[in-house]
DNA sequence: ACGATGACGTTAT
DNA sequence: TATAACGCCATCG
């Protein structure tokens, strides 16, 4: 396991339920502001039933970047979400400037 | 070492 | 609003 792995990890496990967080806020906060690719790629490699909340990080639209995986899941990641509390609009969009998590230890 | 890949982000059409 | 073109980065084969 790579220490860029553990790291984002660590962070997203910070997200508190019912909040949501982008990709590339997590690079930032690894001070790696233009790695919100490789963020996607780290959580990717998740198993199913780990203990890491990665359905609270979200694309910088505020939309789901996941693709339904078996035919007939309408979304596992944005069910997870609204158990939590989490409203989508009309467009499948979530308002991030309302449920949006940024780590308040770390200065602007 | 090198090119391809992907749960991204920004900007330009 | 939707699509495309780039740039970026850690991994993979």
């Amino acid at each position: 396991m790579s220490q860029f792995y553990e790291d984002v990890y660590q962070v997203t496990c910070r997200i508190p339920a019912g909040r949501v967080t982008t990709y590339g806020a997590i690079a930032a906060m690894l001070a790696r502001p233009m790695a919100a690719r490789a963020v996607g790629y780290a959580l990717s490699a998740l198993p199913e039933g780990t203990s890491v909340p990665w359905h609270r990080v979200i694309n910088a639209q505020g939309r789901i970047s996941l693709k339904d995986r078996h035919p007939g899941e309408t979304g596992l990641q944005r069910r997870l979400l609204e158990r939590e509390g989490v409203v989508f609009d009309s467009e499948d969009r979530v308002d991030l400037r309302l449920i949006g998590w940024v780590d308040p230890a770390e200065p602007e």
